[in-house]
DNA sequence: CGACTAAGTCAACAGGTGTTGATTTATTTC
DNA sequence: GAAATAAATCAACACCTGTTGACTTAGTCG
């Protein structure tokens, strides 16, 4: 007579993939120092001391949260320069699909714990190695870094009104599409007037 | 037989300020959550008890940081949508004069600390009511609102890679005169652009 | 000088933090 | 079914946080 309702079985995979995605709504929403261990072991239904047993501790957590194994392959999608301002403003823009908000999302996590000691040094390390140097390759020329250092600066700044600051200008009306679009062509003009300075 | 050296005189208003300047630089460097209060009132040399004496606690001393007597004219001295891009400019430029400096610092404080909770709710009122009314005001139009987000977005997207996530791209080679003129054009020239769509 | 007030100090609180070890429970393996 | 192993729990640990009240000292004024 088993009961195979409400019975949680007990899956280690499982439980640290509940972790995982716990700790991810919980970081993209609040500062690596404002989030307790608790509030996410809270979410996942599961007890804080597994936090520790699965990823060694907060730290350990919040980079496993960073490194997300699709991550490597977020920002490169563009193999040319002269398709960097059009995905780029789908970044931007609000209503993109799933995939391309997951991407934004990556960035929010690290703007909100970036100024936290322990979450910056993995911040800066990921942004360097994994965004800013692709990109910088990616445009190439002498002015190759500033452009790159120009285009991710509009992107955090994107991210830091729309989702941080919590403005909300940059879809004003109702989500109707032809707003949207014109303003998605708006981003694209602006990203690609930084690449050529 | 006075001693002039080593003893402090009881003085409200210094031990006030002494207190707020050390906030300030916390509030610099590190997030509302990271900075304590036994830390600031450390390099202040002051017991902690007097913060809350003073300011109330630690979101009143906040409160008074963020609101420094001399922010309201911060981003307003522009008269004209002309001046915009080259005012942008120079506030973005690393080697700006002590005054622009001073003025970048305060949006430097309000990232870092945007995502803490009780800050957070202080910083939006400011950015709402301080900055992007008056330069959506300035600049007007029917997308005036959409432009003055685009400025914002590139101003705190600058803010936040150099001095949060310490990219110094931006004025990679010695602080030559000519490298960092250069860089301020390039950005002038992406202000106008995004006044201009 | 002596009283009064403002400025600064001290110590403790109640609550929350991340972390650790021992313990209990469920699942698998022989 | 019994033993072994992995998964989850519990309770407590030091430590640090902001805050508060009682206390002591310095400066001022009559």
């Amino acid at each position: 007579m088993k009961r195979e309702i409400i019975v949680k079985k007990r899956d280690a995979v499982a439980t640290r993939a509940a972790i995982l995605a716990a700790a991810r709504q919980r970081f993209l929403r609040e500062s690596y120092g404002s989030v307790g261990l608790r509030d996410i072991a809270g979410d996942a239904k599961v007890d804080v001391a597994l936090i520790g047993r699965y990823f060694g501790g907060k730290e350990g957590l919040f980079r496993e949260v960073v490194a997300d194994e699709e991550k490597p392959k977020i920002f490169f999608e563009p193999k040319s320069v002269d398709e960097l301002p059009g995905f780029l403003a789908q970044l931007v823009v609000q209503d993109a699909d799933e995939d391309l908000e997951k991407r934004m999302e990556m960035f929010i996590i690290m703007l909100r714990s970036a100024s936290s000691p322990q979450a910056g040094a993995i911040i800066r390390e990921f942004v360097h190695r994994d965004v800013l140097g692709p990109l910088t390759e990616l445009i190439g020329g002498e002015q190759g870094e500033l452009r790159a250092n120009m285009l991710l600066a509009i992107l955090m700044g994107v991210g830091v009104l729309r989702s941080i600051m919590m403005v909300d200008g940059f879809a004003d009306e109702e989500d109707e599409d032809a707003v949207i679009a014109e303003c998605a062509e708006r981003f694209r003009a602006l990203f690609a007037a930084a690449l050529t300075c």
